[in-house]
RNA sequence: GCCCCCAUCGUCUAGUGGUCCAGGACGCCGCCCUUUCAAGGCGGUAGCACGGGUUCGAACCCCGUUGGGGGCACCA
């Protein structure tokens, strides 16, 4: 058997949409696992709905996922162009071809018409287009020109059942004469999709194509194109075709372009992390292993089987996806975690782009524990704001809970009291604190540190706090102490005073 | 309406005739740990849509029913 070949070949048009990138990651890993070509292609065909814009995002995404390709675009390769607005000769020169050797014929009818048989023929015009035109005379033809009309061109359909082994789902078989003869090339000498598109994989070699089950129902009429296309010599044969299950949303429709859910960015935006998406994209109709959800990308090429991918539907998952990508989180070396939470930290213009010696090492101490209690790296903002400011704000929901009532205030001034004197180590504060809260005022743990938390970090989340404390310093420590102790209200204490 | 696809816990799935009174993960619930929240550990909840076959034996094979989804353009 030949060398595998496949391809992703998106049409570049609006936003990039999560179903898409699965397709991509699916085809890219059986090209990688069976030691094939990964091809990438852009369907541009569309000029009033393609932009550049669009094509760059799909670009950057794949690039993002880590999906490389080996021929496409900026890559280049022995197929191109590998942009379809970029191969309109080619088109034209195989749909001459087709129409030579009588595989395609030259159509004049307007969907009226062929309305207005079926109608008087006693059939739902939902059937479509009648094959009326398939041997029409020259002389007719020479008419209907007369007329001013211009034909489209049609592929003959075979009288033969279309059948195919589906890669996920086994033998398919739609009846000869279900599908209409189909519409190769426009009246205006545009070709459509369900003419490149096979046109492409064939001159570009492509032996398997993984799509999404949307596309099944358009098999037959690529399964007579290639015959038609092999018998000509533009083709080699037919490749083997592999539907994949949808993606749906909530219910169980098909995932959206409208559905926010359905938007790569968003997740990119969230901080997701590359491998993380991936490896939950991937959970969407394939599996690994019995008792496993969570690998690289390195080991999914190593164990995909494009065979064992499932045909069923699957619902897009935010909380699965999120518990993946928070395994994948706490999995990260710490200095590459400070490398990739950096960004999101410089944007909210809590440290510079490039970290000072001092940001740099707050980060560094503070990164192992804020790792383990994050889902996806824009959290760090929220999370890790406090050790970066002068002054926090607390948030009016913690302060209601931690900071109300005569006991807050007693905690608090205890503490003051108790952090002006000792050593400024983590140990020192612990025990510090721990003495002057917990035995001294006879407080439980969580109503002792509540309160505090709160105080230094302004949130009832935060990392731990000893190492916080520390971290802040004596200063701006005492000086939020005082802040939420105003906060609390009532007897002056110390630090009020 | 016609054609096609799909059918295991709420969700994603493992399972390819016996080792399944069905395994894992997310979610949910409980407990432990504990400095809040998490994380982590332990445990629990919950499923083979239905009806016929085939077979000594069916979640697995066949047929049908029901249910869900998708496609039926001179869009891609």
């Amino acid at each position: 058997m030949s060398r595998v070949r496949t391809r992703f070949c998106p049409s570049p048009t609006g936003m990039v949409h999560v179903g898409l990138m699965r397709t991509a990651l699916f085809n890219w890993a059986h090209a990688r696992h069976t030691g094939g070509t990964f091809v990438f292609r852009i369907e541009d065909t569309d000029a009033a709905r393609d932009s550049e814009e669009s094509y760059r995002h799909i670009v950057d995404s794949l690039r993002w996922l880590g999906l490389d390709w080996d021929e496409g675009p900026e890559a280049g390769g022995p197929h191109g162009p590998y942009r379809q607005s970029e191969r309109h000769d080619i088109y034209r020169e195989v749909a001459a071809k087709l129409l030579a050797a009588g595989h395609a014929y030259e159509s004049f009818s307007t969907n009226e018409e062929v309305d207005a048989r079926r109608r008087a023929a006693g059939q739902d015009p939902k059937l479509g287009y009648d094959n009326h035109d398939r041997f029409l005379t020259d002389a007719q033809k020479a008419a209907f020109r007369a007329e001013g009309r211009e034909p489209v061109l049609r592929l003959r359909m075979p009288d033969e059942d279309l059948v195919w082994t589906d890669l996920v789902r086994g033998e398919v078989r739609f009846a000869a004469g279900s599908v209409p003869d189909f519409v190769l090339v426009r009246g205006n000498g545009a070709p459509l999709y369900p003419f490149v598109n096979p046109v492409d994989d064939a001159l570009m070699e492509i032996t398997d194509v993984l799509r999404g089950e949307d596309l099944l129902p358009s098999t037959p009429r690529q399964l007579a194109l290639y015959a038609a296309l092999t018998d000509i010599g533009v083709a080699q044969g037919t490749p083997r075709f592999g539907h994949l299950p949808y993606v749906t949303g909530e219910g169980n429709k098909k995932l959206s372009k409208r559905d926010p859910q359905s938007n790569l960015d968003i997740y990119r935006e969230r901080g997701f992390l590359p491998e993380g998406f991936a490896n939950y994209l991937a959970l969407l109709g394939w599996s690994i292993a019995e008792d496993r959800d969570i690998f690289s990308t390195a080991e999914m090429v190593e164990a995909f089987d494009v065979t064992r991918v499932s045909a069923n539907p699957a619902r897009f998952d935010l909380k699965k996806a999120e518990a993946i990508n928070a395994t994948h989180l706490r999995a990260l070396p710490v200095e590459q975690f400070i490398e990739r939470v950096t960004p999101y930290l410089s944007a909210a213009g809590l440290v510079e782009e490039q970290p000072t010696a001092e940001q740099r090492r707050v980060l560094e101490v503070i990164a192992p524990m804020a790792q383990e209690r994050m889902i996806v790296l824009s959290e760090a903002v929220g999370l890790l704001r406090f050790l970066f400011v002068e002054d926090v704000d607390i948030e009016p929901a913690a302060a209601e809970k931690q900071l109300a009532g005569p006991e807050a205030a007693e905690v608090l001034d205890a503490a003051t009291t108790a952090l002006q004197e000792t050593d400024w180590s983590t140990e020192a504060i612990e025990q510090a604190l721990k003495s002057a809260l917990v035995d001294g005022l006879g407080r439980k743990p969580r109503q002792a540190f509540g309160p505090v938390r709160v105080a230094i970090s302004g949130r009832t989340v935060s990392p731990p706090l000893y190492e916080s404390i520390e971290l802040l310093g004596r200063d701006r420590t005492l000086a939020r102490l005082a802040a939420a102790r105003a906060v609390v209200g009532g007897a002056a204490g110390p630090a009020a005073g």
